[in-house]
DNA sequence: TAATATT
């Protein structure tokens, strides 16, 4: 724990998400700062429809959370994919790196990492970069800009069938200036054995998005969500298909009293967990599946262990009978896993 | 030639 603190959380770097080469592994003394915080977490990379109730659910289920913000476009309220969370107790930030860092949810690897504390030096950081030789890799792209700055990200964007580059790509430097300096030493230059030279200006900004960007996002539906991992368990071919209307965000379930309908979402019962399971793998296992607000591993308050059971809650009930439908039955290690709406046998008033 | 990381 101590050492993997020290060498800097931002290593953990996932095989496949949209993460970052592993240079940007100081820890916050060697940035230069030791002011910087050890509870205050940024979180990027979080799912589109990921609410701030979402995000502080998750996170909390490591240690009492200070404060918790997603960052929303000011004018739109869209989400724009990352947020801070800020612990009472590092050891929970800590944590939560250890545990969260390279968490899958939906179709995001999220990423979390200290914050840098805020400042207008670390913005428009970002570069755009094209005409990029189509063998350069990630490892190649960074070593030709880690000499004007310390990166935060780096990214080559491919073909996402054939998996080739497409020539162009994005830098992160912790600070304006190095960006800056990398545009005007590396702009219109050939790479080390490149025949073209290559493009690097400020990469756009997301406020700048063109209102039919933002109207296909508002859109996006969020049923076309891949089944999650499990597909082996979907439910049989010529099962009806749940509308897309239906599930669009907006469906009022206010004042609904159907068993399982909570409220606040669709209360679905787990049964047969492990004695060692934890929050961690129902995000995991019901993630994939839309909206999840809230998990909870109901465990024996002497032992600490799993009782076998706990619930989760998911905002839409389509997305919620599609979980069911493909866990029911699902077999978590050695143990068939039932999975239900919640009934309200157990607690009649 | 364009995905999102500083409240």
């Amino acid at each position: 724990m101590e050492t993997q603190l020290s060498n800097g959380p931002t290593c953990n770097n996932t095989s496949n998400g949209p993460s970052t080469m592993s240079n940007n592994c100081s820890s916050p003394v060697e940035s230069g700062s030791i002011e910087d915080s050890k509870t205050n977490l940024i979180v990027n990379y979080l799912p589109q429809n990921m609410t701030q109730e979402e995000l502080k659910s998750l996170f909390g289920s490591i240690g009492e959370i200070e404060s918790c913000k997603l960052v929303r476009d000011k004018i739109t309220g869209q989400s724009l994919g990352y947020g801070f969370v800020n612990y009472v107790d590092p050891k929970d930030a800590e944590k939560a790196i250890n545990t969260l860092n390279g968490l899958r949810l939906q179709t995001k690897t999220i990423k979390v990492s200290y914050a840098r504390p805020s400042s207008a030096s670390i913005r428009d950081a970002n570069l755009y970069v094209s005409g990029l030789p189509k063998t350069m890799t990630q490892k190649e792209l960074e070593q030709l800009f880690s000499q004007y700055g310390r990166i935060i990200t780096s990214r080559i964007l491919v073909d996402q069938v054939t998996g080739v580059s497409r020539g162009v790509g994005f830098i992160r430097f912790d600070r304006r200036v190095e960006a800056e300096e990398a545009i005007k030493g590396l702009n219109c230059q050939k790479p080390p054995g490149a025949t073209e030279p290559i493009t690097v200006k400020f990469a756009n900004n997301p406020s700048q998005k063109t209102s039919q960007a933002l109207l296909s996002q508002l859109y996006q539906s969020p049923n076309r969500r891949y089944p999650g991992p499990l597909a082996q368990q979907a439910q049989p071919s010529g099962a009806p298909r749940f509308s897309p209307m239906a599930i669009d965000g907006v469906t009022s379930l206010a004042g609904i009293n159907i068993p399982g309908h909570a409220g606040t979402g669709w209360c679905i019962f787990v049964y047969n967990l492990a004695p060692d399971a934890d929050e961690s793998i129902l995000w995991q296992m019901f993630g994939p599946f839309g909206a999840v607000t809230n998990v909870k591993v109901i465990r024996d308050f002497n032992t600490n262990k799993c009782k076998g059971f706990g619930f989760v809650t998911m905002t839409n009930y389509d997305e919620a009978a599609v979980a069911i439908a493909s866990l029911n039955g699902y077999r978590l290690g050695d143990r068939v896993l039932q999975v239900s709406f919640k009934t309200n046998k157990t607690h009649k008033a």
